[in-house]
RNA sequence: GCCGAUGUAGCUCAGUUGGCCAGAGCAGCUGAUUUGUAAUCAGCUGGUCGGGGGUUCGAAUCCCUCCAUCGGCUCCA
């Protein structure tokens, strides 16, 4: 007899070789029917794997995350099992669960797979699942495992299992697909229900440009049909909230395809609601001593060749523009880093100088391979929230902190709760793509770790994501469907004041070497008001939102009284237009519904009698009436409190 | 850039297997109406069917090519 350890901190007494499905029938029917996968002393098993000796287990359904990771694993394989018996050619890269669903890399050979081929697909693995076809984990030694593959062909399989060790080859097989697989695995197919597959895309063999286009197949399953419906509904609510929709809809950005692709044009509300982010953001930097400054768009390629930019991404940027005589040439700027580099060497400094804080809001030109330009997210021309901090060793750590708080002030403010801090190393084992001594990157990066502990921020760490210069902690936020974008960054760089020759005088009167602090709170101008349009759906905050309210008059007749309403608001500093034109009340109501403007202001016969407005507000209907003064009031308070 | 998909009026979409002057709703304009919390009525304007080339007696519809957009991959200073 074993003693088996349940979440609960019970302990049951089982034979040896009991099963996890045993216990779940020992413990309800219920609980057998759903689980499908389980946890032995914290590793994830499937059902029918034997227990030998004391264990805790712990039993995971749809509920939890290993169960729905194993579930679409599984589900992985089923689709390939479809496959194969669709397109006997084809050969298999890998195939794992992902965030939501799962997909597999495929070698389709001659055959073109289109979105027209789903359906059979789909009704392949319905019939395949149904029949119930088991899962078997069967171990193989390495020789075995090559031999097997090489037999059929499978060089994707034969490439991966060479990476593995001998002795840790495990298989499993269903029906006619046996795949090389670390497992768990449902213990059949019968619990896969509902299945559709999303999209299918090109993908790279091994995430390598320069290797074969595998075709990937996205898919996602569920043991309910009704589930599946409901995930297809949330896809389907969550593009309502698309940026690329709304900011269509409410007139905030536009593009067109004869000023260029990845070139976006804000239109007046667009322009509008960008100009309050930058001042919001002005006004901390001030507090925190920041200056502004302004550089040009365009600068001497030798600045780049100076700064590393040139050799690492010149063929990759905008040509260079030449000028008619001279031969001159000039990059459009792609960061505004070595221009206020420039600036900081237009005198002496000291180091009673320092910090010294230059923020811009510049437009930076980078050349995006078309396939990569996505809405306001990725563009060729966008305008960072930037700023270079040159400070001493001893202020480092200080002045990143300060940074952090501005950051997390600002995502506070706009209720952005849902980011992720991630710290970005430099990946040892290709130091090649970076510049900079090993000593110089060690200070950086542990300076970047402990500023981050000290402001107790939960961080997670990306090994090979930082900047060629340096090290960042980046901030990320994810859109209406799930994608993650880099918005606030933080980069300390040891580099660039080296390759300047920057240099500051010290106490000690001996020349010494600043450290530069880069950083944008928001990242970019156009992905953070992307990401602010799909989080808030359109619905701005009072202080942001271009028209804070509108006036409808009842009828013609009340125009006049509008206009004086308008004004005084307008000495509130309150901002907002008159519907004017011959409509219903309520067809302006439903239009100014639509444009989601917060307030809406009815004025009549009665409101002009007493000086009053019928206030309705946005998605939630008439607050009744009130005088012009209360109204401007009711409003500053709320933007003051969205502002606290 | 690569793989797949899409492109019809300012917007959302119809347009059967290629076949009469390419349609609708919304928006816009004109007129009537003078309106009270999510769409007043009538009339009118508006389209190189993404661009170019080809097949055909005939192309929005079939083929080629380019452009843009969408979903991914790669990339992201």
């Amino acid at each position: 007899m074993i003693n088996i350890t349940l979440p609960d901190g019970s302990v049951k007494q089982f034979e040896s070789g009991v099963t996890a499905s045993d216990i779940a029938k020992s413990i309800s029917e219920g609980l057998a029917r759903n689980v499908l996968c389980a946890s032995v002393n914290g590793k994830i098993v499937e059902l029918n794997r034997a227990i030998n000796e004391d264990a805790s287990v712990k039993l995971h359904t749809w509920n939890d995350t290993e169960g729905k990771q194993t579930f679409w694993h599984s589900s992985a394989h089923l689709m390939a099992s479809a496959v194969l018996e669709l397109y006997p050619n084809a050969k298999f890269g890998i195939g794992p669960a992902i965030e939501n669903g799962f997909y597999y890399d495929i070698d389709f050979g001659e055959d073109v797979l289109s979105s027209e081929d789903f359906s059979k697909i789909e009704a392949k693995m319905s019939e395949i699942a149904k029949s119930g076809v088991a899962l078997k984990r069967v171990e193989k030694s390495k020789a075995e495992a090559l031999e097997y593959f090489e037999k059929k062909g499978e060089t994707y399989k034969v490439e991966l299992i060479n990476d593995l060790e001998d002795g840790t080859i495990t298989f499993y097989e269903s029906g006619n697909f046996t795949d090389l697989c670390r497992g768990p695995h449902l213990v059949d197919f019968s619990p896969i229900k509902a299945i559709k597959i999303l999209s299918l895309a090109g993908a790279y063999w091994r995430g390598d440009e320069k290797r074969k286009q595998l075709t990937r197949l996205y898919a996602i399953t569920f043991p309910k049909k009704k589930e599946l419906d409901e995930y297809l509904a949330l896809l389907e609510e969550a593009k309502k909230r698309d940026h690329r929709k709304l900011g269509k809809e409410l007139e905030l950005f536009a593009f067109s395809k004869n000023v260029g692709q990845g070139l976006p044009l804000w239109l007046p509300k667009g322009t509008e609601l960008r100009q309050r982010l930058e001042n919001f953001l002005k006004k901390v930097q001030r507090e925190y001593g920041y200056q502004q400054v302004m550089t040009p768009h365009i600068g001497d390629v030798n600045l780049y060749k100076t700064s590393g930019h040139y050799q690492k991404y010149g063929q990759d940027s905008f040509r260079t523009i030449t000028t008619p005589f001279e031969g001159e040439e000039y990059m459009l700027k792609p960061m505004n880093c070595p221009h206020h580099v420039e600036i900081y060497k237009t005198k002496p400094r000291s180091y009673k100088d320092l910090p010294l804080r230059l923020a811009e809001f510049g437009t930076v030109y980078r050349y995006e391979q078309s396939g990569e330009l996505h809405g306001l997210t990725r563009v060729r021309s966008f305008t960072q929230d930037d700023a270079h901090i040159f400070c001493t060793p001893e202020q480092l750590k200080d002045e990143f902190c300060k940074v952090i708080d501005i950051v997390l002030y600002i995502f506070r403010t706009l209720k952005f709760d849902n980011f992720t801090a991630q710290i970005s190393l430099r990946d040892p084992d290709n130091k090649e793509k970076y510049i900079g001594s090993d000593e110089i990157w060690a200070k950086a990066e542990n300076a970047i770790i402990e500023a981050s502990q000290e402001r107790g921020l939960k961080t997670v760490t990306e090994i090979g994501e930082a900047a060629f210069y340096g090290p960042k902690l980046d901030f990320m936020v994810k859109d209406a469907i799930g994608r993650k974008w880099q918005l606030g960054t933080i980069q300390v760089d040891y580099n660039l004041p080296e390759r300047f020759e920057l240099e500051y005088t010290g106490k000690d009167n001996q020349k010494h070497r600043p450290i530069m602090i880069h950083r944008a709170p928001f990242g970019s101008m156009e992905r953070f008001v992307a990401v602010l349009i799909e989080h808030t759906a359109g619905v701005f905050p009072l202080w942001l939102t271009p028209e804070q309210f509108i006036l409808l008059p009842i009828s013609e007749k009340y125009e006049e009284y509008a206009k004086k309403v308008l004004s005084l608001l307008a000495r509130f500093d309150l901002r907002g237009s008159i519907d004017d034109r011959n409509e219903k009340t309520g067809k302006k109501i439903r239009d100014a519904e639509i444009s989601k403007i917060p307030f809406m202001l009815i004025v009549g016969e009665k409101e002009e009698a007493e000086n009053s407005v019928s206030v309705r507000r946005h998605g939630e209907g008439d607050m009744g009436s009130m005088s012009i003064e209360e109204f401007a009031r009711m409003v500053n308070r709320m933007v003051n409190e969205e502002l606290e």
